[in-house]
Order: C-alpha cells, then sequence, then structure tokens
DNA sequence: TAATAATTGCCATGCACGTTGTATTGTAGC
DNA sequence: GCTACAATACAACGTGCATGGCAATTATTA
C-alpha cells in the first residue's frame, strides 16, 4: 500500500523524456532531503517513473545526483549570468543600476531557482562524501563561472573609472555576498519586496561607499 | 570483526563524564557525515563509549543532535564573542583595529572550530528535517546572540562618531560578511597567514570605505 | 566490604533502502 | 499487424542501522 499511492499520475505511458523527468525529480527529492535521505524510490515517484526505470538510465544513485549537480549548476549559473548581462549592458547611474542588479539578483530567490540554492546547501554540506572530481566540475560549471563573468564586467567598470580596479574577482564576490540574503530559508519567511529593496539598497550603498562616517 | 577494531583505546573504566565524551564524539562523527550518515555505532566508536551507553544518556538519536548542535552554538559563540569583546576594547586606529579583529574572527578556523562550522553546514542543509523550535533555539544560542553583540559594539563606534549608526544589525552583518572567507574547505585548501590577512585587509577596507572610485 | 548505579557485550527485531533479475506490457516504426 | 526496444510490476537479496532487552561486570558510595 505504499507503493500505489504515491504516484499520483501515471499514465503509464510516455517514452522518451523519461530521463530529464528522473532528472527533475531527482533536483527536488536531494534538494529537500539530501542525498542518504533521498530514497530512489521516492525519486521514482516524483517523476512518475519506474524504479527500475532509474537504473535503466543512470548507473548509480551516486551517478544520478552528479548528473542533478552538474546540470543544476549549468542552468543556475546561465541564469544569473542572464541577470549580470542584463543589468551591466547599460550602467549609466553606477548606484542606482547596482541596486536593480541586486534586486534582480536576490530576487528569483523565491521560485523554482529555491530548489537550486537548497541543492547547494546539500552540497557545501556533503562535500567530503562526494568525489573531488564531481565537487570540481560542479565549482567550475556554476559559481567559478559566475564570478569570473562578474569579475569581468566589474573589470569595465573599472576601464571607464567608476571602480577601483584592484582586485577584481575579491570586488566581486564582495558585491555578490552584500546583496545576497544571509539565512538561508529557516522558518519559510519569504522576504517580502520591500525587504529586498532595502537589504539590496544597504548593500549597494556599503559596496561603494562603505560603512566610515567621512565617506 | 566490525566492532572490537574500531575502538582503539577503551580501557573499560571511567564513569561520570561519558555524557560529555558522547557529545564530543557525537559532534566530530555529525559535523563528518551529518546526521543521517552518522550512525549511533560510529559515535559510540569515537567516544570510546559502548553503543548501549548512549542509549543511556539519550533517548533519541535526534535529541542527541539537538544537544550537540545547542552545546556546539553555546561554545561558538562564547569563543566569537571573546573575539569580539577583546578586539572592540580598545579601538584607536579604526581600519588598523579592525583588521586585527577580522585576522582573529578569521583564523580559528583552522583547528577545532572547523568541526563547529562543518557542523552548521550540516544544519544549514536539513534545516527542513529539524523542528523548529530546534532551529529557533540553536539561532538563539548561537548567530543571533553573536550578532546582537557585534551590533552593540558598532553601535558604540558609532556613538563616537567613526561610524555611521543606521541600522547596526545590517552593519554587523556586512562586516562579518568581509571578513569571512568564501568556499567552505573544498578540497581541503587551509589558507596561509598571509591570504588571511590579504582577504581580511580588503574586507575591511571595502567595509570601511568601498569600492567606488572617488571614495 | 556491601550495596547501588552505571557500563558493557551480545543478541534480537524490524525496517528502510540500494540494487538486480525477470517476465510482461506498452510504444514506435516498418 | 509485427518487431525491437523501453518501461513497468514484482519479487528478492543483502545490508546497514536504530532501538531494546538482559545478564554480567565494573565503578561509586556508604
Amino acid at each position: 500500500m505504499t507503493r500505489s499511492d504515491t504516484a499520483k499520475s501515471r499514465p503509464r505511458g510516455g517514452l522518451a523524456d523519461k530521463r530529464r523527468a528522473i532528472l527533475t525529480g531527482a533536483l527536488t527529492v536531494f534538494a529537500r532531503d539530501g542525498y542518504t535521505r533521498a530514497s530512489i524510490d521516492a525519486i521514482a515517484a516524483e517523476a512518475g517513473v519506474s524504479t527500475r526505470t532509474v537504473y535503466n538510465h543512470f548507473t548509480d544513485k551516486a551517478e544520478l545526483f552528479q548528473s542533478v549537480i552538474q546540470e543544476s549548476a549549468n542552468r543556475a549559473a546561465e541564469a544569473q549570468i542572464a541577470v549580470i548581462d542584463r543589468h551591466f549592458h547599460k550602467i549609466t547611474d553606477l548606484e542606482q543600476d547596482l541596486i536593480e542588479f541586486g534586486i534582480a539578483w536576490a530576487t528569483p530567490m523565491t521560485a523554482e531557482h529555491a530548489k537550486h540554492f537548497a541543492l547547494v546547501r546539500q552540497i557545501n554540506a556533503d562535500a567530503g562524501h562526494i568525489p573531488k572530481e564531481a565537487i570540481d566540475a560542479w565549482q567550475q560549471a556554476g559559481p567559478q563561472r559566475v564570478r569570473r563573468e562578474l569579475a569581468d564586467r566589474i573589470r569595465q567598470l573599472a576601464d571607464r573609472g567608476l571602480l577601483r580596479g584592484d582586485d577584481p574577482e575579491r570586488t566581486a564576490i564582495h558585491l555578490v555576498l552584500l546583496v545576497s540574503d544571509v539565512e538561508p530559508s529557516y522558518s519559510a519567511i519569504t522576504p517580502t519586496e520591500e525587504e529586498i529593496t532595502e537589504m539590496v539598497t544597504a548593500g549597494v550603498r556599503a559596496f561603494l561607499h562603505g560603512h566610515a562616517r567621512d565617506s
């Protein structure tokens, strides 16, 4: 009685894109439960697919996980780079444009991307039990790629004399830190649009001028 | 043959402080393996204690975990508040003293405190499977308490005219973000003392003056 | 040293889960 | 409709693990 009631709509048909369904379901379950807790049965159910089919597409739970984090990294990186490109193309009023960038950066947190960040937390916690090659590949496809992109944009702003030009990599890190929310989703409180704006504004001001009195 | 060879030195005696031994061992194992992966047997072995004794002191794996994170939060908070008190007492040269504070803040990362931060990552990842009360208690005993302490110190600096006085809570968050290392221990690379100094210096400069050209 | 409490070893139970084999069935293209 | 192949249902195996029960053993205390 535990098998047939978990899968609500299994029309039993639909060949072909099972693999994508599995990856999507696995993302959901891995992000929610973590690697060890996540059971293949739960993933299969979430994907609307038989357990056996999962093993038909992926040899291992481990390989499935690595595929999931790789795809997650790629998708998230695409999205974030899109945000970067969109907002750094037309910088005229530095502070105002950075604030708009920060809002766009911090806002998508509310929808589908929440899963990606939950997965990132799982990776951070489980890093000691994930093969180093997988971690490296993930880092390179995700965070590092985005950071390099942002650093390039910052370098361009420095060339235009709008920012200091020393160590654009670290400057990029600082910017991202200051416009991102702390507290990853405890108590499931979604910050309002106003709170995001306020946080981002404060972050951008700190990024540009710092907190010293005389600045 | 799996039971007797894991515990190397079990002199079989030594009543009394078993509870502390269990807590310490549990911290090690939980921090390394996470809640689900961590087995009671592994914890008992790490603590040099029989499996049965664990259940003699704690009813559940869950209760043991909550005790561990609570103690971890308390210890880490004490240590961090000590660092805050030590460095914010004698602020004369703001930038130089903040840099020294940041170095002291980021350096202990190398020893015993690594476990605490690994545990924090586990909590962040597993938050959805930990009772809300436990999360709240942990937050209050740990991060929130430290942040409030730091905010108080920042408020005092603002009163002395050294920092802007708007929203000291967020200012505290910004300071901590900027002097902390990103990348939680992938590839087990321990940053050198020089690297820490460089990162902290850049962070404090950004905290005080920002990255804008004209500042 | 006697009595009380804590610790241990060992066994046992029950469950959840990864993984595989196999026979069956649905689907796509001829 | 027939064939080749993917998907499924079902069952089964092995394992790891949380948890509990005793009885023997050791430490603490009076």
